[in-house]
DNA sequence: ACCTGAACACCGTTCAAGT
DNA sequence: ACCTGAACACCGTTCAAGT
């Protein structure tokens, strides 16, 4: 009696309102996302995704979460650094798949469970590693910000490939007249190698991170002796 | 004949409906900035700001760069941290003033004459201190993600001051179920001591940017010996 | 020539009518 | 009880009609 449905399109769910929308989102960007076209994608009614999602902002606390779950969780037996490292990298990967995520994945006002549990495990390896809670505050601080930072920038900037950075520069600073070329010299100059060098964002990013890294590593307390949390200094922290 | 107009409402141009929409966006958000709530606002018919501004985008393109007119040039006079130092307190500064602008620095396709004269001000002041090429981009790369991550992640979370977010931070740790807390330990012990030492912004902010400034100190060739441009290293920058 | 109201093609969401 | 079409209050922008 009860059947399989064979065809094509299987029944609507929460999961797959949320999948449906991320796929939206991931190629028209957020702007294309709609709750009217992401009905029509799904083949449905646009009342209908009321049923799974309670209104647009419960369906983005989804898409978010969705994007949390693909950030690989800081594992303490790699060691604080590397640990960082692979979890930076790995939040900017999620950050390059799904673009209109940049600036939502701190903002929402109900974290998912993806969400918590990366929370729980940085915090985790930072503490297991010897940093005190007001460092571990400092140090995602700091490796959150040059994340997001660094996405927002990318996804902001008009250029994608190395080679593309290259061209468009140079097309540019062909297309500056000199009136302007001679009011910026300074900035010319700089886009002017970018044009010839070209510009990797993949390298720019790994260079700031471990320029970042590099000043974690002085913030810790203790670092140079001891490897689990130290007393407080006698001042406090200030 | 041509009596001056002695009433509070000044004839329309294009710096008054960029004034008006930069105060609408400041109090309402970009949400709330709308042409037809803007027109409202200044007294006039929807269709007649588009005498002063060729549509939506050319109008936020104006509200972009009455920011970066806010934002100080660095100078090479004080020497490059200090400079870096002021203009990444500068920079945060006016996105603290004008929230809806993070994220909208950058990714303006027709950058204004104030964004313009603002980055060559910055490539100048670190060519000038022995920066390399290569190296001035690396550090606006990292100084650039590191505020404007910081302003995002300052714009996006769920609290204010300092007092603010001890109590928001308190009240979520009470309503926060023993099941969550027993699955999220880590997170939960962090969370505890931010709501018994609050949270500072500022501090905190401070606190990154010198660790980042540390980190370029250590990023500058001949930084230890030359006070201007050394020639390049022979293997290339790597 | 200038200005502007109505219109067009959208939006998220409510709500009442239909099955 | 469930589903959904029409409606409401918006949006940016076009365009033709009015002065």
């Amino acid at each position: 009696m009860s059947s399989e449905p064979v065809t094509s399109r299987p029944t609507l769910s929460t999961a797959r309102v949320i999948e449906a929308a991320v796929a939206l989102a991931d190629r028209e960007g957020l702007d294309g996302l709609s709750m009217r076209e992401l009905a029509q994608r799904l083949g449905v009614v646009p009342m209908a995704l009321y049923k799974h999602v309670a209104n647009k902002d419960d369906l983005l606390d989804g898409m978010v979460d969705t994007v949390w779950a693909e950030v690989e969780a800081p594992s303490s037996d790699l060691g604080w650094r590397e640990a960082m490292r692979r979890r930076s990298i790995s939040l900017r990967s999620a950050l390059l798949r799904h673009r209109w995520a940049v600036g939502m994945m701190e903002s929402r006002m109900r974290p998912g469970p993806a969400n918590l549990s990366r929370h729980d495990a940085m915090m985790g390896c930072l503490r297991r590693s010897g940093f005190s809670f007001r460092t571990t505050v400092h140090v995602t601080s700091v490796l959150d910000a040059y994340v997001y930072g660094f996405a927002l920038q990318q996804k902001t900037l008009p250029f994608g490939t190395p080679e593309e950075s290259g061209e468009t520069a140079a097309r540019k600073l062909e297309a500056t007249p000199p009136e302007l070329a001679a009011m910026y010299p300074h900035l010319l100059e700089v886009v002017a190698e970018l044009a010839r060098a070209g510009y990797d964002y993949d390298a720019e990013f790994l260079t700031g991170l471990e320029l970042v890294l590099d000043g974690i590593e002085q913030l810790r307390p203790g670092w140079a002796t001891a490897d689990r949390a130290p007393r407080p200094p006698i001042g406090g922290h200030g």
